[in-house]
DNA sequence: GTGAAAGCGCTAACAC
DNA sequence: GTGTTAGCGCTTTCAC
């Protein structure tokens, strides 16, 4: 009943009264064919409803280059964003796009590049910060020159490049430059006593924020020791419950920096589940601008990261032509924006009524 | 300097001192090879870093049965989370994974699925509702036969196929129960005067949704005229402008069942903004049960539809070989889910503060 | 201007 | 057990 036979260019072909050749030439539409042909063969393959076979075309022309995207999932916001990012400029560029996921698995990550190679993308982009140790190192230097071999890009996005001699490409944000921002714009606001929940020790992303948290407060004059990580992991549970736990110690704050804005999500929650106000008694801020920042209560003042541009910036590096940024990394601006999460330290003891919340 | 030149089978089979062949067999693995020449080749293979060719690969074993789902975007997080089921369920079943986006431009749409058609796509995932004209008609019915003719399946998900003679399949959520389930909800608390917030007339998704927010009307013994839709559409930014603008109209109404979650979001926005709170002033109820619906303030009172299952259900309907299922449309169940964004209407006149939400 | 023919890298008969 | 060979559908010299 179903014939499962495709139309193949040879159909085409005869149809048209033509050879395979000529049918070839005009659907490439890079050869000059008189229109008479032309028309007859386009009719032709119209009728058929023929469609070209992308393996077969891929086998003889090298390739197809695609552009893939590996991340840990395409649920949290700011990696759907990177995604979108990549696919819209990869459409653009007339790329088809793959994305794979990999929950944070090591080993998905190599077999979905793997699986990269076997298709012979000719971008191969990597998502979101890691720890990196030795088994990350040699991984990502046997993708590089694998990739590089074949004439493909490596790019790495949100990670460091394990050598700067490798073949690949690297974009990112500056996380440490980010948090120390945020941190400041907390100190700056008067606080003194800020602690930073959902630190991930090895992970390079979380690591910045955290170094550059740190650097902040000493910038401030205050001693080492005046900070305080909660090394929790990121999302909206583990924030919430590292809040809690936090308040239900006693421990002596009157902010707190969020590894990002899930973390931050669940901090708030954990302040109203405690009969506490933000910022009115305390005073957080996130990170990443995640699309939800505005609709917490507050709104929430955080960091933005470009996260669609990095995506887009993925892409463009990996497409032009300019291989010698091959090993500088680049580097894409963050900065504050300010909404209503943050405020004066209530005053010791003090009543927290105020006034509204009144940032520099 | 770049040799750019792929390994390739022959490469393995002469470091081996086997033939194509051999290697072949061996690394397909579906065939008796002696343990002997079986370490020689794989030990050639690795040497070499030899990766398969997927395209040589497809062109001769008839397609490689990849998965393709095309969605709007994959920042919402609706279809975020659909394309994570489906991403889910393929890499269970060995199948890559392809995404493709259109921003709700019919021509993308087709773009990509003749795209799919020409990478020889297993099955072929459309998401989410649409405006059901001929135009409409007439794609998807060109789709379902081209796909079928080569052995693939057309999957709708969550939009209804024009015809049921079509070979595709159908999966998704019965809109109208979930619609009427929520206004029963807020009907039951006590409220009369209901607005229905993010329209979109000729949509298939939310016209099922305001027809169910009719119905519910109706079987409490309100007249027609009670309905109030307004067509805004979906989205935040939507659900913030249609709330403000109805606020200052000074039209009657104590409670809003919203589109979605992110109008839900606009709308909280809007009544925070208007000085009143929900729900002692005003109850809201959303759709979807987006993450985000527990982080809005206050947690949002919402209809679960579990579109990771969603995408799931696809993948594993067209996989399947139920081909009796063609016709059929396959349907999720949804559920309200109840936080605190409801509560009886206020006392006409009275003050708001009478006590907690006490939702049915 | 158009056709014939040689592969691209691989798998699957079909020999031996 | 393993090698030889014929394609899969297409592009692209090279002839005519």
């Amino acid at each position: 009943m179903t014939q499962k036979k495709r139309v193949t260019i040879r159909d085409v072909a005869e149809r048209a009264g033509v050879s395979v050749a000529t049918v070839s030439r005009v659907l490439s539409g890079n050869y000059p064919v008189p229109p008479a042909t032309r028309t007859r063969v386009t009719r032709a393959a119209r009728a058929l409803d023929y469609v070209a076979n992308a393996h077969a075309r891929a086998l003889v022309g090298g390739g197809r280059k695609t552009v893939a995207v590996v991340l840990r999932q395409v649920t949290s916001p700011f990696y759907a964003h990177v995604a979108e990012g990549v696919e819209a400029e990869a459409a653009e560029r007339g790329r088809l796009c793959l994305v794979g996921t990999t929950g944070g698995d090591p080993q998905r990550e190599l077999d979905f590049v793997q699986l990269m190679r076997e298709e012979g993308a000719g971008v191969v982009i990597l998502v979101g910060g890691v720890v990196e140790d030795d088994s990350y190192r040699a991984r990502v230097a046997h993708y590089a020159h694998a990739l590089n071999a074949v004439g493909s890009r490596l790019v790495l996005c949100g990670r460091p490049s394990p050598d700067p001699d490798l073949p690949a490409l690297v974009v990112g944000f500056d996380n440490e430059a980010g948090a120390r921002a945020a941190t400041s714009h907390l100190l700056s606001a008067g606080h003194r006593d800020i602690v930073f929940i959902g630190g991930l020790p090895g992970n390079t992303a979380l690591d910045a924020r955290t170094a550059g948290y740190r650097t902040a407060l000493a910038e401030h004059g205050l001693p080492p020791e005046a900070a305080h990580v909660v090394d929790c992991g990121l999302g909206r549970s583990a924030g919430h419950r590292a809040m809690t736990e936090l308040l239900k110690q006693g421990r002596k704050f009157t902010a707190v920096f969020a590894g990002d804005d899930m973390v931050a999500a669940g901090v708030l929650r954990a302040v109203t589940d405690a009969g506490l106000r933000v910022p009115d008694d305390i005073s957080v801020v996130g990170y990443n601008d995640a699309p939800l920042a505005q609709d917490l209560n507050p709104p929430l003042t955080t960091v933005r990261t470009p996260a669609e541009e990095l995506g887009r910036a993925a892409v463009r590096l990996a497409l032009g032509d300019r291989s010698d940024a091959l090993g500088v990394p680049h580097i894409l601006g963050t900065h504050i924006v300010v909404r209503d999460s943050v405020g004066p330290p209530p005053r010791p003891g003090g009543a927290p009524d105020t006034g509204g919340p009144t940032p520099a």
